[in-house]
DNA sequence: TTGACATGAAACCAAAAGGTTTCTTATAAA
DNA sequence: TTTATAAGAAACCTTTTGGTTTCATGTCAA
């Protein structure tokens, strides 16, 4: 896992790292809004909202439905799973537990 | 979650943000290393590496024990939670087997 | 068809990030 | 007690980031 060839995740992981578009990430989980929603609920200008959504794009988190003058912002949690699955390894190294149910899911594919 | 109250969880979104320093995380994994013996493993100066071990410091992922002139650097995988809790909550919608697991885990101390 | 609205795009800016070189300090070892 | 080693610290530089303002464009509605 050296960094001198391109990662894969770090799209993700740069889209995650700003607070506004985690907190962007949060609002369209409970469902998709055009950017003028969105920048309304932030302290900031629509195109500083626009570059975020721009981020959150190229790290594959939102998808963009053009719908008349609108573009609807939906996320795409799907995305999340290769930073998640990054941190959810180091599971085992503060909580065996949740590592034991994970295998236990793994094996069990009819639950 | 808006983003005008400081994130406590940021220091570590921040931390995790650069490909050299997952990297440095995976590589403490496999055990605690002084400073030299990690930047020897990287195409960067020494005091480049030192920087990215700051900011690790800062989220909380490591911690430093001094042991004659060397400075042993070990990862502090707990940190690594908040990070983890925050992306997991998004699993219910993408992987809803996984989700019944926790629930599962979180209902039963004694396992 | 004219006006209002939703958005994109471009130019610009200050601060933060990520790196370097050089110098100093503390410990170990010959 | 010198000399080599491990590391911190400071100064500096370039690029990226996160924001702004201003202007252009496409679509809906009177």
């Amino acid at each position: 896992m050296s960094s001198h060839h391109s990662d894969p995740r770090q799209p993700v992981f740069r889209a995650l790292a700003d607070p506004t578009r985690r907190a962007i990430i949060a609002m369209l989980a409970e469902g998709a809004r055009p950017i003028g929603e969105i920048a309304a609920a932030f302290e900031m200008t629509r195109p500083a909202v626009a570059k975020h959504l721009a981020i959150l794009k190229e790290g594959g988190l939102i998808t963009v439905e053009i719908k008349g003058r609108e573009r609807i912002n939906r996320l795409n949690p799907a995305a999340l799973k290769s930073a998640a699955d990054w941190l959810n390894y180091f599971d085992r190294f503060w909580d065996h537990r949740l590592e034991q149910l994970k295998q236990a899911v793994e094996g069990d594919p009819s639950s």
